[in-house]
DNA sequence: CGCGAGCTTGACGTTGTTCAACTAGAGTGG
DNA sequence: CCACTCTAGTTGAACAACGTCAAGCTCGCG
């Protein structure tokens, strides 16, 4: 892991994919001077669950997985993070502990910015603060459906969610290759490995999907979400 | 459903117990001028899942239910909503829709609060606005909380949460009456009706708790912690 | 060539839902 | 005062969904 400030361009580039694209230019001025960022490699803990919260980080490389870590060894894997998007998890003004870890997936460039730099630019812009609560409403309304799968949908419907969810929202391609182990897909989809890979078998069987590894591929979207709905 | 300002005593007590303290006299006074009450009569919807959000909601009596209606009659029962507490769903400032349904157990009072004041009392009051992000956060630690239970629990596991969380957070008694039905228990707890009676009985049969009819006493409240952990 | 991590498959047992029947109590109307 | 009905609660049996365990596989890497 080494610590480097960050170069103008990519600043700028991540602060327009972002909240921090509603900081006025001093704002963005002082962020630049306070941050810094760190190189993870593949596998590397980002934070860990339970420690104390010290920054908002986001990431500008990479992408990196963001799950809760259950006490017998089960995790739920939430949502992979891509670049330019950030991390201010509900510990932000509450507890100020991590209540999920975060790990990369590939090697993965992060930025840190202390949550008191954070707290200071919401009270020196209230309207900052309006897109910080926009921020952190369409993570909980995500949450929401997140909830309802898990809760009412069997298996077909779950692992569903997570094909779409990959397809749709991370890579925007109905084909796409990813560093997600079988244990991933199962821990999105509230499951065993073992049944991940069964439910993988009869899509593919159906003709729903192709995968071989680590390559995925969507042929009948439609019946995808036909399955989420119904399954 | 009869319509009517606040009395002044009410209004004090309702802002001194959630996140309207944080206001200035002024801005308390404004919001004491534009806001406006209904009562609902146990059984009556106080907002529909879907539906546009145009006002911040609370409680100043009785107690009502917020739940997700899934497609197939399948409700997921989130929270129990207690005078003094705050409806301010995640649709603020994002999509300005309501994302679960709320519905009177008793015969309820609620406040209504117009989300452009709300705004309005965020841009003057920075400070306001960090307290609306602690509010939020914490609704959603609580449901990473839910999550947990609900991906990883079994239902002896999650019906015993439920226990806990009727007896330590909304009724702070081992012993409690309650309008909840079974149904109601079984959607707080992701499982059928039946399923919910089924673990309700052997909980009684194992001298856990006491319960006849919406009568409830918690017997043992070590092992429905022990329950909770391990299933 | 052998080792190890991730992947795959099958057999089996447990968990939880579904469906159908039955019970109890609370109105309601004759 | 007695049927009648409606709703919530309860129980049992059959069945489907899902996890567990154990074994074998594949493939990259030392």
């Amino acid at each position: 892991m080494n610590k480097k400030h960050i170069s103008e361009e990519n600043l700028n580039f991540d602060m327009s994919s972002n909240v921090l694209k509603f900081l006025s230019e001093e704002q963005k001025e002082y962020i630049r001077n306070i941050m810094f960022s760190v190189n993870f490699s593949k596998g590397e803990i980002i934070f860990k669950q339970g420690t104390p919260m010290l920054h908002i980080v986001f990431i500008i490389g990479g992408m990196a997985k963001i799950y809760i870590e259950d006490n017998n060894n089960k995790n739920i894997v939430i949502s992979l993070i891509k670049p330019g998007e950030i991390i201010g998890g509900p510990g932000f003004y509450t507890d100020y502990k991590h209540h999920f870890s975060v790990t990369a997936l590939e090697n993965t460039t992060a930025c840190f910015i202390e949550v008191a730099a954070f707290k200071k630019m919401i009270l020196e812009s209230p309207e900052f603060g309006l897109e910080f609560i926009r921020y952190r409403n369409i993570r909980h309304i995500n949450f929401y459906d997140k909830l309802r799968v898990t809760s009412h949908k069997q298996m077909n419907g779950r692992l569903a969610h997570t094909l779409l969810y990959l397809s749709d929202t991370v890579y925007h391609s109905n084909s796409f290759k990813t560093t997600l182990t079988r244990q991933d897909l199962a821990d999105m989809s509230s499951m065993t490995k073992e049944s991940a890979i069964r439910v993988l078998k009869s899509f593919k069987e159906s003709g729903i999907i192709e995968c071989q590894n680590n390559d995925f591929e969507i042929k009948n979207k439609t019946a995808l979400k036909n399955i989420l709905e119904s399954g």
